[in-house]
DNA sequence: GAGTGGTCTAGACCACTGT
DNA sequence: CAGTGGTCTAGACCACTCC
């Protein structure tokens, strides 16, 4: 059955949203118990197929569009981004430049706390266990959507920016020029970024966030690495984002050979 | 069940790769059907805890470590190879590179093929629907292990490559030195590469070949394009990795300040 | 209240593994 | 052969949605 149907879902003849025949429907359609039914429909939630919600149905899912993040130009372009003027820098963010909306149909949430760097996270940050860092949490949301396009956690040494006071207060987010600009407060200039990416399924609250409801779908998790012109580490961040929803791009020159 | 399941394996109760009781015994123990006891096995599994095999047990998942793809210094290291003798390009290979592994514990299935572009790929490659490519389909195999590293498939348009007739004969490969260097016979410098990476569930042939056995393990999809120093696409590749056993790593130089 | 999906039980047979 | 997980049936009750 589930072949039948996914058969029917890539041809068109199911259209993108629309329901499925109820289980007990589809139960005496194909002549099978409903606890068949039920596999099966499981099988096409993890293919990222269809999606249920109770009480309603079950219905086709309609395949948002990947979100590209081209990471490479993205972090020079808010470097280059921190020597612009501050009206220039106000008027828009990363967010917006990857995709193509503007400010204002996106919602922040935003949380500071200062924590001890756990062992792993001291580690990637180069400084001792427990070591007080500034911990941000960032949620962005499309006011289209409700779900979050992407969730992250940036972790900065507090001895790097308690020089900026203002670097302490959530209010002033979202910082006009981003992270980069920010600590660019406190003299320090990004040189290299470093990104890991790794696909896994989600944990409970990314689900929830991102409304990842298809079993099957992982997140595309990406640990950020910030190392300065002094080699180094000033931010380590860790971000989000529903793999069905997001591709990563990197673009990597390569050193052209000496001409004979 | 499954909450006392999965506390008992992150604690360590159950060590990784030992048993769980069987399914009738569980349904006895936890006092439920043996229906209910799948169900908790299967959250399990979309967790990637455990691991079932028919007719044996189901068993604790032992993690495999993570491995590390640097994409962006390993396109350079494969570039920088081009130039090498002979001898050294035949003694070493990407693969081995990233895994740290030698040559003689890899094992490698090779395909060649010449097909017409489709639209996508034509798209890509930046040539008419149906012109004749190259398609090279490799799996590489660890032979401490049954299951393939990665899958990956090549696309090269034939016109760039048919002066050279060994580029045509898949009883060459490993060919030493990789693509960067088949294609440097013909003539051709890669300027750029460009990594795009998604997250998606697997299909049912990457599943048994890359021994996906967990439901809700991704794999990584990467397309790769590599364009020539005339800004020719000459080669798409896309390969797809075990979600759950590889980290993609790209390091990101940023152009310096003008210092004042 | 009628209809949906979510959870559960009790029991059957099959395919596969090891001894 | 006994024991394992994989598949299946038939039926029950619950939580939720919508009219």
């Amino acid at each position: 059955m589930a072949e039948e149907l996914q058969r029917q879902i890539v041809s068109g003849e199911l259209a993108p949203g629309s329901p499925l025949p109820s289980e007990t429907e589809l139960s005496q359609d194909f002549g099978i118990s409903r606890t068949s039914v039920r596999n099966a429909i499981r099988e096409l939630k993890e293919r990222g197929l269809v999606r249920s919600e109770q009480g309603k149905g079950t219905f086709v899912r309609p395949q948002r569009p990947r979100v590209r993040r081209v990471n490479t130009s993205r972090y020079q372009w808010e470097k280059d981004r921190v020597k612009a003027s501050e009206d220039e820098r106000r008027s828009t963010g990363g967010t917006e430049r990857d995709t193509g909306l503007e400010m204002k149909e996106l919602r922040f949430h935003v949380d500071y706390q200062t924590v001890p760097a756990s062992g792993e996270l001291a580690d990637a940050l180069g400084i001792p266990e427990d070591t007080p860092v500034l911990q941000r949490t960032y949620q962005t949301t499309a006011n289209s959507e409700d779900a979050a396009l992407s969730m992250s956690r940036s972790y900065i040494p507090l001895a790097i920016i308690e020089g900026n006071p203002d670097l302490l207060d959530s209010t002033n987010e979202p910082w006009p020029g981003g992270t980069q600009h920010q600590l660019s407060t406190v003299g320090v200039e990004i040189a290299k970024i470093i990104d890991e990416v790794q696909a896994r399924p989600p944990l409970p609250d990314e689900r929830e966030v991102l409304k990842i409801d298809a079993t099957g779908v992982s997140v595309l998790a990406l640990r950020k690495t910030s190392i300065d012109t002094t080699g180094r580490v000033v931010e380590v961040a860790d971000a989000v984002y529903a793999g069905d929803r997001t591709e990563l791009v990197y673009e990597i020159p390569l050193k052209r050979w000496k001409r004979p």
